[in-house]
DNA sequence: AAAGATTGAACATTCAATCTTG
DNA sequence: CAAGATTGAATGTTCAATCTTT
């Protein structure tokens, strides 16, 4: 990608500018053909999809095992709109239900149920597994973290919220 | 992420499953948010998304400046539909158009047009620009170096062709 | 008026089926 | 029959508008 770019579109790139360009097209693609693989791995295994278990792992660590509607939009990084249709698609196959809240009439709890604990149990090995295949395999344990670290610069950099 | 699953999704994660675990949800989070501020930045700059400007710059690079739609999907990693559609849109605000292939005419070839590489020449610096300013301003010369490299062994590992 | 959530419309992406050519 | 490309249907995502509650 970035010899292209330095060459056709419009010239004059620096050092610089060449480095961002290769970083981007590695993270891009690793990042999607990762997904892939495990997408397609976890979906006959469990017939969630990364995202799904995401979504049910982060509900599992929330206090009560439930999170505000807001609160999956944000952690998920997802619109408000996207965020409604995963709880519903997700309360459809029983694995979370939503519940109101006393205190505050306007927001929904999104939360767990155990469906939902059990299909987080026999997902969670499968996850971890595949990541370890995809991505831990081929670096080394200190690589991994500074590669990690390096990451986390920039997302902390562009105002991450974790 | 890799707390919760190490005590909610089953127990018993290793060290390698955490750290495996840990980086994937700093990459997934990290090309996300660059992602959709280049998106963001791009957009009213010149209207193009990023995946555009990635087509037209893998189309100014190749050989007579077009590609078959084969090619166009295999190096987007897009499905065959995927292509087709892309170029449809491309198509129809004139930055590319379908030719045949004389030698064989089951392909179609998508090729660039004087428009498609006008705009190409407008998007180019603004996309080095976003990418220096939300990923290489974080990260040392050599730091991005080591990163990229860790990044590009996954992708060989995982059999991706550049 | 602002915040939380949902809905409908628009759009992008994929899968499966189809058509044409080799 | 296999390869290249396209189409229709289904799915998932977002934006803008709406509704309720604060």
């Amino acid at each position: 990608v970035a010899k292209v770019l330095e060459e056709c579109s419009g010239g004059a790139a620096t050092d610089e500018e060449r480095a961002a360009l290769q970083l981007w097209a590695s993270l891009v693609r690793a990042t999607d053909i990762v997904r892939a693989s495990l997408s397609a791995e976890l979906a006959p295994r469990c017939g969630l999809a990364p995202e799904d278990i995401e979504l049910l792992t982060r509900l599992s660590e929330a206090p009560e095992q439930r999170l505000r509607m807001a609160d999956v939009s944000r952690s998920l990084l997802l619109s408000k709109s996207g965020a409604t249709r995963l709880i519903d698609r997700l309360a459809e196959r029983g694995l979370v239900e939503r519940a109101a809240c006393p205190s505050d009439r306007r927001v929904v709890y999104a939360s767990l149920t155990s469906g939902g604990r059990e299909a987080l149990r026999e997902a969670g090995p499968a996850l971890r597994a595949g990541l370890v295949a995809h991505l831990g395999r081929h670096l080394g344990a200190h690589e991994a973290e500074a590669v990690r670290a390096a990451l986390d610069r920039i997302l902390t950099g562009e105002g991450a919220g974790v």
